[in-house]
DNA sequence: TACTGTATTTAGAAACATCTAAATATAATT
DNA sequence: AATTATATTTAGATGTTTCTAAATACAGTA
């Protein structure tokens, strides 16, 4: 470990807030551990990280307690989000990329564009509120809020629509596309079995049949 | 000096071996300096990366000697050529950029965009020829050939049409615009004063003084 | 209160890109 | 051929992110 001193915010150090203000709406103070595992990396180098992203005035760091966001580092943390919402409205709707595509690219995308940039590809797409997700576009804390209930907390009877999808599997958004789940359409839960069994649902009409993990990644405002 | 091993190709080195084909177009081998002055970092960080990229195999490097690309880092160059013109297109035809800042902007962005966002771009571009600054979107060498003279290089009373002017300076370029000067657009030379005096023109039948330097920044075509 | 398991931080290292200052090789001039 | 100027490389350093292995702190259980 060296100490060092620097000013400049680095693109990993933006991922590292985005990360931080995803973990701390859950739950806060935010766990090295947990930061790791969002981040793909080793513990040690989270703790190292941590220390620039402190001294620098972005996260309130109390060893061996976890850290929270400063207010200068929300706002970081909000503009990443931001940015990489609106480039995955950018490779879905003047790209034609697939949603379950548009994640991962932007993820590699977003760095370096500059806010110029950012600014015209939001205004390319019609100045959109949410991204390909049904996640909205942030310009300050509030609009972080994510409204919705996990679908697998209704009850057979209910109609309820979605609002957004978990972005970050790939394979599962390919799957809910098949079933027709996408921000927007509506839901009829017809029953549920126990001890986190699937659900039965009719979504457009079909007949469907949705498992705990998947029916947990959905969220959908109550219709009835 | 840290002696090191690796097989990736970071943004950095794609950069390098992009200024080296350029320079090795003009005069090869290309010297440690100059590379250094394009890339705009000292001559011993050259050095560093030239002992990289040339155990990677992408460059002939003979120390006090120079260097020119191997084929497989022809190959490389290009591919980072082609992607920053089709970047500099996405950005003006796209996001309604202006040609200057099209490139610098440009030079922020091509990293980290993947081969197919690069493809998609090209196609939603409606797979242009050239960049906004007249030169060839390549995918091999033969299609980095600059065709065309110096403007300064024609006589009184010839006629020709610009094909490329050189991006990398903006203001330049703003400068460029406000005389007319824009690939495809004819130009008569009226006259030119010795020792490296300005030109006297005629653009879009408009009389223009063009100074040597800037006459020696647009690349023409003779028509007559 | 002492023990123990897990979370977290430290130690020491690698890989990357860059710098300044000093040493050396090459090329040009006497 | 010897000298000198310039180009180039080496030496030693900073700064960034990451790793594994080892040490330590904290919290929950005995
Ligand atoms: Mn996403
Ligand atoms: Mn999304
Ligand atoms: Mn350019
Ligand atoms: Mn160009």
């Amino acid at each position: 470990m060296t100490v060092t001193k620097g000013v400049f915010n680095s693109d990993h150090q933006r991922d590292y807030l985005k990360h931080i203000l995803h973990l701390q709406q859950v739950s806060s103070p935010v766990a090295t551990t947990a930061l790791a595992e969002a981040m793909g990396v080793a513990p040690s180098s989270v703790t190292d990280m941590l220390k620039k992203l402190s001294r620098k005035g972005y996260i309130n760091y109390r060893p061996y307690h976890g850290i929270t966001l400063t207010g200068e580092g929300e706002k970081e943390a909000i503009k990443a989000v931001r940015r990489h919402r609106i480039v995955e409205r950018f490779l879905t709707d003047m790209l034609g990329f697939e949603w379950h595509e548009a994640h991962e690219e932007a993820l590699a995308f977003e760095h370096n564009i500059s806010d110029e940039v950012e600014r015209r590809m939001y205004v390319a797409c019609n100045k959109p509120t949410v991204c390909p997700h049904g996640y909205p576009i942030p310009s300050s804390v509030e609009d972080t809020i994510v409204s919705g209930v996990p679908l697998y907390s209704l009850e057979p009877g209910q109609i309820a629509r979605v609002v957004s999808v978990e972005d970050d599997e790939p394979d599962l958004l390919r799957f809910m596309d098949s079933l027709g789940i996408k921000p927007g359409v509506r839901i009829k839960v017809d029953g549920k079995d126990p001890f986190k069994g699937p659900m039965q649902a009719e979504i457009d009409s079909k007949k469907r049949t949705i498992g705990w993990h998947l029916a947990n990644q959905v969220y959908v405002d109550k219709v009835s």
